[in-house]
DNA sequence: CAAGAGTATGTCGCATCGGACATACAGTCA
DNA sequence: TGACTGTATGTCCGATGCGACATACTCTTG
């Protein structure tokens, strides 16, 4: 294993930092993923917008839930190809999705903290 | 063959919209293709404003020099993931590539025009 | 013309991605 | 509780991307 895990990781709450140097990630592959689920909440957030299920948004790419799903939590296994497609797909523009991933998304998931 | 010649196609001059009915485009499917040439466009800007050969790129990111080829080209087989992490590996943000993206290139190859 | 540097194009084998399916988990309602 | 809806996770296998290599094209320099 080694990019498999690191959007559960990160998804789940942890400080990239904190596992860069324990896994080997370059400060590409830091920026990629960063990017990826900067996307994957932009396509969250649009999707709930449009009041779309998994499902539904899976019909609409012509996908399934399960892609979706993964895609929703930056699963490594999702390209950034699927995703900007998805997004126009949603009706968003290359800008939009630009603008919207400037935006300093307001911190999900503040539970599990990390020391 | 489907979306394999798009990309030559449009490198070459033409206007997408006067192919988008000849091939089977949707709508995302240009706004994809759109997108990855112009993060080509930044890449090979990038590269030589820092004064890099295809060659040097190549080894600076782990890969060989028709990969970079390929890529600046927007060639089909080309992921925008890549492409990315191309432009990371040039010192790029993901900001940084979004303004270069937003900002209206100078419309490059007017030999061979259209029409 | 030759020689070299830089770039483009085509192909191949291997690795990764993606749709599909199964299944598990989380909420809601009655 | 059970039924239902929405979401998450894991796996399979066909499709596609990637590094590598060969080769061709374009310039420039001599």
């Amino acid at each position: 294993m080694k990019k498999s895990k690191i959007n559960r990781l990160r998804a789940a709450g942890w400080r990239v930092g904190s596992v860069r140097e324990f896994l080997e990630l370059s400060d590409e592959d830091v920026a990629l993923i960063e990017l990826k689920l900067a996307v994957a909440d932009v396509i969250r957030r649009t999707r709930q917008r449009r009041e779309l299920t998994q499902t539904g948004l899976a019909k609409l790419i012509g996908s399934s839930q399960s892609r979706v799903a993964k895609m929703e939590a930056g699963d490594a296994s999702v390209s950034l190809d699927l995703m900007f497609r998805t997004a126009f797909s949603l009706g968003l523009s290359a800008n939009e999705v630009s603008k919207q991933i400037a935006k300093p998304r307001p911190a999900r998931g503040s539970s599990k903290k990390v020391g």
